[in-house]
DNA sequence: ATGACTTACTGCGTAAGA
């Protein structure tokens, strides 16, 4: 089984580069972050030609996730348990795939938004951990994929690339991380390439790219018994030197 | 010294991203 988690910075834009993707690639199953789009817009027909199923939770102008797969699934959820129902940030998408659940997340940067922005991404992440702690409660083999906005180490971003206020790398944010690490997932890039650079993102400013000053934001988390089936977990560079690319590019995990 | 990013919106600049 072949996963893949992939911001796009609007499925509008980048269309054709997730088909050209897709064909390269052959993932079983792949989700989208900042989609840019409602849930209407999404062009689902471009991926069924390709033979993906596409379902998307979008809104205007911000965020949105979707998920795109050529085995068969059903959503479980549109938004992340737990948060109040008039919260419409389209943040979160859970799905049944093959006995796996299926997370796909866009946690919020923590950035914008001044205290209460940064505080709703650390109330956020508690929701995540709680969903995570209950699927995993219930013996669920579960992947969680997506955007998770935090450098979990000072590893994982180049040196200076961010201040160390900026909300990716703040203690805060580090310690909502592991303790996620701490229900027994596993973070699939790190456990196959523990040391070294693993950058998922590079800005589009300051020559980031050329330059190769990137950050470690988009991670794959596994449940113990999809741990154990691991077999390779990277991100995929090639795409952040293609035309108009993303700022991120694709992180690939596969399940023996 | 200069110009130095990309997207969406109803905008003709602003907000957000990270």
């Amino acid at each position: 089984m072949k996963l893949a988690t992939w911001n796009v910075n609007s499925i509008r834009q980048r269309e054709g580069h997730v088909r050209r993707w897709l064909e390269q690639v052959q993932p079983d199953i792949l989700v989208l972050q900042e989609i840019k789009c409602e849930t209407a817009a999404f062009p689902a027909l471009g991926f069924q030609a390709l033979g993906y199923r596409a379902e998307a939770v979008g809104q205007k102008a911000y965020n949105g996730v979707a998920v795109l797969s050529r085995v068969p699934f059903e959503v479980t959820h549109r938004a992340l348990p737990g948060l109040p129902e008039d919260d419409a940030q389209a943040r979160y998408i859970e799905l049944a795939a093959d006995g796996v659940t299926v997370i796909g997340i866009y946690l919020p940067n923590g950035n914008s938004g001044g205290d209460a922005g940064y505080a709703y991404k650390l109330s956020w992440m508690d929701l995540l951990r709680r969903r995570a702690a209950a699927l995993l409660d219930v013996d669920a083999p579960l992947a969680i994929l997506g955007d998770f906005n935090v450098c979990p180490t000072d590893a994982d971003l180049a040196p200076g690339a961010l201040p160390p206020t900026d909300a990716l790398v703040r203690p805060e944010t580090r310690a909502k991380f592991r303790a996620m690490l701490w229900l027994g997932l596993t973070d699939a890039v790190r456990a196959l390439q523990p040391t070294g650079p693993a950058w998922t993102f590079w800005d589009y400013q300051a020559a980031a790219w050329p330059r190769d000053q990137g950050l470690r934001i988009d991670h794959a988390l596994l449940s113990p018994t999809l741990a154990e089936r691991l077999t390779a977990a990277s991100p995929d560079r090639r795409e952040r030197g293609e035309d108009q690319p993303s700022d991120h590019v694709p992180v690939v995990v596969e399940l023996a």
